[in-house]
DNA sequence: TAAACACCTTACCATGACTGGAAGGTCAAG
DNA sequence: CTTGACCTTCCAGTCATGGTAAGGTGTTTA
């Protein structure tokens, strides 16, 4: 199968499939034309991939994760151990944002918003934290 | 003030403070010896960018913040329609990282997470969604 | 049969916002 | 005089792609 064909198949973009298999991710044969071909169990790696790019995953870990697909040995702790890693992470950036978040929103709430110059704004990032 | 002080000051590493004057956000004097030498005016944008930038700012928002920063004249309008669309990309991302953690906290739990090879989180991964 | 067009190849540059390191100049203290 | 803490410039690397160029291949159509 052509990378076009594996790229639909797998919903990730011709060359982020070319950059996988530069840094090791996967190795499809080529045919006789010099074509990269991919088998069926490339292009469900492939999709593995997506899925866990899709959920945040690095690279690193997605690597990670790819052996332990391809490992019938594997136990189940050793792939739970990455996901809770992964999800702590990702608490830790949402609790990051909503901090942020909360912080514009009240330099926000208190600027008037209109044409004139005063801006709590400005002078919060300025560093005058009169509120 | 030379560099390291400003630093300091200013809560940036000298790297990015460097940085900041290749693509131009400040210019500071240099003395004879060719050091960079900051004002204390330099010193407060330097806060202002480190405070900007610590709020998600991108370094594009903060040239066009500290631009309304120096401008005595601004409407304080600008400055809170930059904020307002900095306010609307966080809650998209906080969705979107809360959508994932719920996806992820779904597949962790129902993982054993022991020594044997059955995980629910690399059959998801792998595209069968029995669950 | 030839041209058009879709697809494939490699190779190199760009992104954002830094960070690290090499090679060397300057300056104060011991 | 030398050590060490600073400072300088320049070059390369990060992460995960995206863009583009220059060219080879394969299929379809005039």
């Amino acid at each position: 199968m052509n990378i076009g064909h594996a790229s639909e198949k797998s919903n990730l973009p011709a060359k982020t499939i070319r950059y996988y298999e530069e840094i090791h991710l996967i190795k499809p044969g080529r045919a006789e034309n010099g074509y990269r071909d991919y088998s069926i169990q490339d292009v469900h790696r492939l999709r593995f991939l997506q899925r866990a790019r899709s959920l945040g995953f690095t690279i690193d870990e997605c690597r990670q994760l790819l052996s332990l697909y391809e490992d019938d040995e594997r136990s189940s702790a050793d792939v739970k151990r990455i996901a809770n890693s992964k999800l702590a992470e990702i608490g830790e950036k949402i609790r990051e944002l909503r901090s942020l978040e909360a912080t514009l929103k009240h330099l926000v709430s208190h600027c008037n918003g209109d044409d004139r110059p005063e801006c709590p704004i400005i002078d919060d990032l300025a560093g005058n934290n009169d509120a």
